[in-house]
DNA sequence: TGTATGATTGGCT
DNA sequence: GCCAATCATACAT
């Protein structure tokens, strides 16, 4: 699901519907996430509270609060009872500028959604989301397909951001997606090495 | 009830 | 490149 997201859409409806202040955002880097098997995954040691969304079916937003203060956003993809989501890592802003210029003054160009945590405020999503539909009229908000097909062969895969050892020997599954050439791509970072807890 | 830690960002050196 | 900000969550006591 991860590298099909890529070149996709996603559209958030303005406060109350105001039509200047939807902003459209395309997706050019993303990470997948699974459960139990997957020690870089909020499910790995299983379902709680703060997870029963990305634990549940797909179409939905699974939104966390990280360092305090920043929300990420994932979109959902496994049947109900599974653990698999797809973390929105970074896009660029194809429409409503305004509303964008409103919300992050002094932010501009590739930077406006540049990183999980710059695009969930470039879009207004907060906890108010988690749990929301990405499909449907009553969607806060919304997930097309692209509206030009994406060229597979541009897309790229490496190591997870900020993920540890993924393998009890250290390796890291290569399941970060990007589109080769995007400015609005963010910066890898390697993930402290594994720390030592059972 | 206490505490360590992040799927990050932005400012400063 | 280094580091503080800031707090919900998970887990230990």
């Amino acid at each position: 699901m991860a590298p099909a997201l890529l070149g996709s859409l996603l559209v958030s409806r303005g406060e109350e519907g105001v039509a200047q202040d939807v902003v459209v955002v395309r997706l050019t880097e993303v990470e997948a996430y699974r459960g139990r098997d997957d020690p870089g995954s909020h499910g790995y040691r299983g379902p709680t509270p703060r997870t029963a969304t990305m634990h549940g079916p797909a179409g939905h937003l699974y939104v966390y609060l990280s360092y305090g203060m920043h929300w990420c956003a994932n979109v959902v993809c496994g049947a109900d009872g599974q653990c698999s989501a797809v973390l929105l890592r970074a896009g660029e802003v194809v429409a409503g500028e305004d509303a964008v210029a409103a919300r992050r003054p002094g932010v501009r160009g590739r930077d406006r959604a540049r990183g999980p945590a710059r695009l969930t405020r470039t879009l207004g999503i907060d906890r108010g989301h988690d749990g929301a539909l990405v499909v449907g009229d009553a969607a806060p908000l919304r997930l097309h397909h692209p509206p030009v097909p994406l060229d597979p062969t541009t897309v790229r895969q490496g190591a997870r951001v900020g993920v540890s050892g993924d393998g009890g020997d250290g390796q890291r599954y290569p399941w970060r997606y990007w589109i080769d050439g995007e400015p609005t791509v963010s910066p890898y970072r390697a993930g402290r090495p594994a720390r030592g807890r059972t």
